[in-house]
DNA sequence: TGTACATCAGTGAACGCGCGTTCACTGATGTAC
DNA sequence: TGTACATCAGTGAACGCGCGTTCACTGATGTAC
């Protein structure tokens, strides 16, 4: 059946991708090596023109799974704190600027992690990248009833801003008095159940 | 005389981490070639380890430099607005997120345009980037009398994080509109003359 | 002051290496009858 | 059901290119006497 052989191509394809977009994540736009993802994915580089037509389209597409991904774990991680009576603002910023998500950086937020690199990238990858940050702002003035665009732009940009702070201090107390400073700052003032 | 021949090749390396630390900002750590930084410089590549025993050293006094330039640039237009009695963060906050600042990245904070990147370095990069955050996070404290540390840095994160959404939103509305939405959010917050 | 020599800063060709991309090929899977 | 053929997904060698780094050399500048 055609269908099946589809059906294999693709799971390759997603394979490829999955690797990918932790590799764009953990690596930075620089550091994804055509070779390198194929051979994480278990398959050689030769193939790899047989699923992208260039390395650039691998990061469009990588980047759009990573923010799908990392928008869903955030989404997933808010809905198990909420049974618990937590606001959805409340459980977006704990999971967001918990102190386990300095050292997950490939399974994380693409905008976090890449987004000083973002206005360097080809014309594709900086209209993804724009598209990722739209979004994020979206995701977050959703657990802001009644905020404008603009609050939850400021927001996004504290949650960004920590997190890159934080890391770029390291993994250490440095790093998670950032993390949690930030927490307490946007609770206090964005948090009123 | 010895020292003549010293402050000719001084003013080489100097002309040379001039043209190093606005690429840098430009082009990211990636986007740092010997080579091209050479040139730039009015030099052929050869030279190049004559003045530094590495790239990697190059890119640690360029990073080095880039803050305490951006540094005192910020400095330099605080003060001119401070004579029309305008407080230091207030100051500050108009400078960092100005909407000029979208586009002068390569003579920008060098925090905003390498954040992300950071944690990806060598060793020696990652320890000369982690002082500049902490710099950064000092000079934010400066201007806010009493402040903790902690506060210091969540105002830090996010000047850091709007001016990066904005520049990845594009020189645009778009991005001029999260760059004013910071401004007035941190001054109505902090600024208490 | 002038001449011979030493030192210095910069030149440019060459190196080894890793990267993105291409392409002829192979073995497995599916199709026709 | 079985056989011959076609298609498909992936292989691996090869390409051209750009990069960081090395090194023998050159011309300019400074020093000794």
């Amino acid at each position: 059946m055609a269908r099946t052989a589809n059906t294999r191509k693709e799971d390759t394809h997603e394979h490829i991708l999955d690797v990918a977009s932790r590799a764009l994540r953990r690596e930075g736009y620089a550091g994804v090596r055509v070779a390198d993802v194929m051979k994480e994915a278990g398959l050689t580089h030769g193939g790899f023109y047989a699923h992208f037509p260039s390395r650039d389209a691998l990061l469009v597409e990588a980047l759009a799974r990573a923010g799908r991904e990392s928008a869903a774990a955030v989404q997933r991680a808010a809905d198990a704190r909420r049974g618990k009576g937590v606001s959805p603002f409340r459980s977006l910023v704990e999971t967001y600027l918990a102190d386990r998500h300095l050292e997950t950086i490939e399974t994380g937020c693409p905008v976090a992690a890449l987004g000083s690199d973002m206005p360097r990238q080809s014309l594709a990858v900086r209209q993804a990248s724009a598209l990722r940050v739209t979004r994020l702002i979206e995701a977050v003035r959703d657990t802001l009833p009644g905020a404008s665009r603009a609050v939850a732009a400021v927001v996004t940009g504290t949650l960004v801003g920590a997190l890159q702070l934080a890391r770029a201090l390291g993994d250490n107390d440095d790093g998670r008095a950032v993390l949690a400073a930030a927490r307490d700052a946007l609770i206090e003032k964005h948090d009123h159940p």
